[in-house]
DNA sequence: TTAAATGCAAACTATTTGCACGTAA
DNA sequence: TTACGTGCAAATAGTTTGCATTTAA
């Protein structure tokens, strides 16, 4: 269900921009959109080619260059030198344990009281997102 | 001043772990200190050595991980594949421009009215960061 | 004096690029 | 048929490591 609505919204996107949906790229998306934990590029490859191989690694970071540029991946940094791709687009926030860094999400109106009100002169937001650290269910 | 007292912290927290405070660890946490761009290792480099030669990039990147170490240096990371350092140790959130790429502090008391209060059942967060995008004063 | 730090160069890792070949509209 | 995408391998960029030399305490 929510799978099937995110390839029809896919599907609008790539069309709009005149881009192919190969098997490479709806293989990334696909697994980006199985999976809870924000993975690498590595795992990503790992996982697209584990029963047969689909994909090099080049066309896996060009297939998410494109569904970046279409809006229906982000990146998420969150240590330094790991870059880690999400197909959630609702806006969410991360929480990350520096136990066993596993990384959440966090719902957007778990902090919905948070206000932009009190920015310093001269600066306009438009959008934020916010990175909890502590310790997560499995390891407390 | 604000420099004295930071160097004097410095001081107590690399004698308590017994580092040594070197001219190159020196350079690159008071060049830290006097910049607000939160600059790369690439760019603490070229400024510290823009007068005479004083350190290595290896120095400095042993340098920016000791000084980790000690707390007295964070890194940020705001876009893919570039890491920036702070050595403003009070904590506190940032807005990038995504005009421009420039950078700037937000203070804690911003978003005061935040709170931890609605975690999912069994995350404990026990620190967080807040990344605001928007258009900054020099944009706008 | 001497353990710790530097500097250089080589090694590594992540990502990008160029180009010949393949493939979908 | 033709522009677009893939895969490979080489190039690039950022960071780490090993080791001989130097140096701060």
């Amino acid at each position: 269900m929510e799978v099937n609505l995110n390839t029809i919204i896919a599907k609008q996107r790539m069309k709009e921009k005149k881009l192919r949906i190969t098997p490479q790229r709806h293989a990334v998306y696909a697994n980006l959109l199985s999976r809870q934990d924000h993975p690498t590029v590595d795992s990503i490859l790992a996982d697209i080619n584990s029963d047969l191989p689909i994909a090099s690694k080049a066309s896996v970071y060009s297939a998410l260059a494109v569904l970046r540029e279409v809006g229906l991946v982000r990146e998420v940094l969150l240590e330094e030198g790991v870059t880690r791709y999400d197909a959630k687009i609702e806006p969410h926030h991360h929480f990350v344990c520096h136990q066993c860094g596993s990384i959440d999400d966090l719902e957007w109106g778990v902090f919905s009281n948070l206000t932009m009100d009190n920015l310093p002169e001269g600066l306009h937001g438009n959008s934020y997102e916010i990175i909890v650290k502590g310790i997560c269910s499995c390891c407390s």
